[in-house]
RNA sequence: GGUCCGGUAGCUCAGUUGGAUUAGAGCAACAGCCUUCUAAGCUGUGGGUCAAGGGUUCGAAUCCCUUCCGGAUCACCA
């Protein structure tokens, strides 16, 4: 009991992480790279080939597309083998077939084709590519699907702290996977509302609330100078040292009785005078206690006034909060109602339970025996509540892996009480951030907390940039505040690019890198190109909105149009599959290929014309789409660093 | 023990509902490239029995089965 009631193991979003077992993708998102108006005549392109020579109607899943392998011509590939049957000839010789088929009769699109093994390369016209390009520039919410009065409303529900002490690296995790989720989902096409239940009330409040009192000497944050929520956590810290030095006083007295040691530690937990003192406070705070209550919402506020300055640090917002103070009531209703239905029972000692062993799953206690409720029923009650509020469609839990079996009985238990939602309510449940060590464990100092690391990227990033940003003539506060955006940008690529359902590995002794595969190396990238824009506005270079068809362009420049329209897939991709590492690895390759080309390819020094403008206009779409893609990660581009 | 999730290079991770005789990045190591649009960059070298075994098929890191290892969870805690 100590030290489940020492991790305060009530609020949702800690230290874990992992497995999506309730992931639900609605609508499968198209195969391959190419884009969709360009893939699309191609896929149809392949249905009218296979039909013409071999009857054949496919259907449009039939018709495989990837992006060509490096090492051979091509840009897209139809893979041929599902047609080889039907054809009853060989692979090869099909793709000679649909291959030349496409040539006679989508010219358009279709410029050159080869054929190795079972693979039809197809060189798409440089025409088809300056149209896809002026496509992404005239959009400037590319790859964005807006949504309409008819869409879905998906609430998120995330962060989802307890009000004793502040927020740290697992919570970090949760902040920025639920912020970058419900941007993926909006740019998706769906409504959405993002939510947090605060867990403000429990035992574990009254202990730093009486913690407070009795050590505090009336410390507040303003005579201190500490943030509200870290003046709250250290009075937690103090009642547990007082609480352990009871306890181990006490196991003493009782073994010197005469006590087994481990009945005495059990015995200890439970008769130290601080744990007592706790107990009463909460049983007060319940039954409305004017003194208790006063002083619960005052230190609450403390709390509250600092995770703000947190969550604006980490540039994440909620559109409502809920309270568990005010919801935690509110599920008795629902349980008896169920219980009516006869989806419950009741015991002989008057507790209320749910019998899911048809579900494969155990009994599942939902009101105590003296009536109170637990954990599950809050969830039922929260969910009433907002189902009250918002008429929702869908509902996303961004919580942590180790409560798995808990939302899989929240989904048949809300699907029972007739929530339409309930049981394709998706868990997003992710995994823990591990330190070398092992867990983070708030006894052992080994949290890793949030203010903290935040500071330390920042200035961290402030180091490393002080001499460029010198030599650039930058303002104290610009470069303060280019600080501010590569070292959240750092933190926040370096959580969300690894896959959520994953535990994930944090060494506070090595910082977060600036090089590879960064947050940086994308924002650094996105600088280098605005810096080329101003110096192209300063030469007084016209970048038109439309191309004309008629530049030569080479591989490598078709490649990055490729890529570019190839955040049309991975934004729906990240959507479907909840998964903002998507996102992170889409810009991560964009950025790579643009390197390549920033390096081997000049673009205001190019002589001719046409190619300079039209390099400035690929680069200028790089920018927006590699800032679009970041910005749904909740990372700001710097223009200069 | 039941259930769920993981296991890919020394380390941290990708690998798009199975696809191309050589499974990719980054870090770390080593070697190159700044009088030329920002070197937080680019290029190259070394580094792998995709935990193990079997199966499915034209084709498997990917799907199925078994085993091994790690984690989570199965409370009148939240």
């Amino acid at each position: 009991m100590l030290k489940q009631e020492a991790e305060g193991h009530a609020c949702r979003g800690i230290n874990t992480l992992i497995t999506s077992t309730s992931l639900g993708p609605d609508g499968r998102p198209l195969r391959g790279l190419g884009g969709i108006s360009m893939e699309q005549k191609i896929i149809s392109g392949v249905q009218a080939a296979v039909k013409a020579l071999y009857g054949l109607d496919a259907d449009a899943s039939q018709v495989q597309l990837q992006k060509t392998k490096a090492e051979f011509e091509g840009h897209l590939t139809v893979v041929v083998f599902p047609f080889v049957k039907v054809a009853r000839k060989s692979p090869e010789q099909v793709g000679q077939e649909i291959g030349q088929f496409l040539l006679d009769n989508a010219s358009d699109v279709v410029a050159k084709f080869n054929v190795v093994k079972g693979f039809l390369n197809l060189v798409i016209s440089d025409a088809q590519w300056i149209q896809l390009l002026n496509n992404i520039n005239a959009d400037d919410k590319f790859g964005f699907t807006q949504a309409t009065d008819k869409s879905p409303l998906v609430m998120i529900e995330y962060s989802s702290p307890n009000t004793n002490k502040p927020l740290h690296l697992g919570h970090v995790r949760n902040n920025l996977l639920g912020a970058a989720l419900a941007r993926i989902v909006e740019a998706n096409g769906n409504k959405v509302v993002k939510t947090n239940i605060v867990n403000d009330r429990g035992i574990h409040i009254c202990k730093s609330m009486l913690a407070w009192l009795k050590y505090g000497n009336g410390e507040t944050p303003e005579t201190s100078g500490k943030k509200g929520d870290h003046l709250i956590g250290d009075y937690y810290v103090a009642f547990d040292k007082h609480y352990k030095a009871e306890c181990d006083e006490l196991v003493k007295k009782y073994v010197a009785e005469g006590m087994g040691e481990d009945e005495a530690k059990e015995k200890a937990k439970q008769e130290a005078p601080l744990i007592k003192e706790a107990h009463e406070m909460l049983v007060k705070w319940e039954n409305n206690d004017p003194e208790v209550r006063a002083l619960w919402r005052k230190m609450n506020e403390w709390v509250y006034a600092g995770f703000d300055e947190t969550y604006k640090m980490m540039g994440v917002s909620f559109d409502k909060i809920y309270y568990e103070s005010e919801t935690y009531l509110e599920g008795k209703e629902k349980v008896m109602e169920g219980l009516e239905k006869g989806f419950f029972y009741r015991r002989d000692d008057n507790s209320v339970w749910a019998d899911l062993t048809a579900e494969g799953l155990d009994e599942k206690l939902l009101l105590r025996s003296d009536g109170t409720s637990v954990y599950m029923t809050q969830d039922i009650g929260t969910a009433k509540l907002r189902f009250q509020d918002f008429p929702i469609d869908k509902m996303i839990y961004v919580v942590g892996n180790e409560q798995n079996y808990h939302f899989q009985v929240l989904s048949i238990l809300l699907d029972k009480l007739g929530f339409k939602w309930g049981k394709d309510l998706v868990h997003f449940s992710y995994g823990m951030v591990e330190l070398p060590n092992g867990k983070m464990k708030s006894r052992e100092g080994t949290v890793v907390d949030a203010d903290d690391l935040m500071a330390a990227m920042i200035n961290d990033a402030y180091t490393a940039s002080a001499d460029k940003l010198k030599k650039a003539e930058m303002s104290e506060e610009e470069a303060r505040e280019v600080a501010r955006k590569v070292g959240l940008g750092a933190l926040k690529y370096f959580i969300l690019k690894v896959d959520a359902r994953k535990n994930m590995l944090f060494n506070p002794e090595e910082s977060i890198d600036f090089n590879g595969n960064t947050g940086p190396f994308i924002q650094y990238t996105y600088a280098r190109i605005q810096s080329i824009l101003r110096k192209a506005a300063e030469q007084n270079i016209a970048i038109p909105a439309v191309l004309p068809a008629n530049v030569e362009i080479s591989v490598k420049e078709t490649e990055l149009i490729q890529k570019l329209n190839a955040f049309t897939t991975a934004l729906r991709q990240a959507g479907t599959d909840y998964s903002p590492s998507g996102i992170c690895n889409y810009c991560y390759e964009l950025t790579k290929e643009f390197n390549q080309f920033y390096h081997d390819f000049t673009i205001l020094g190019e002589t001719d014309e046409n190619k300079k403008v039209f390099r400035l206009v690929l680069a200028q779409a790089v920018a927006k789409v590699v800032s679009l893609g970041m910005g749904l990660l909740g990372i700001e581009m710097p223009s200069r660093m």
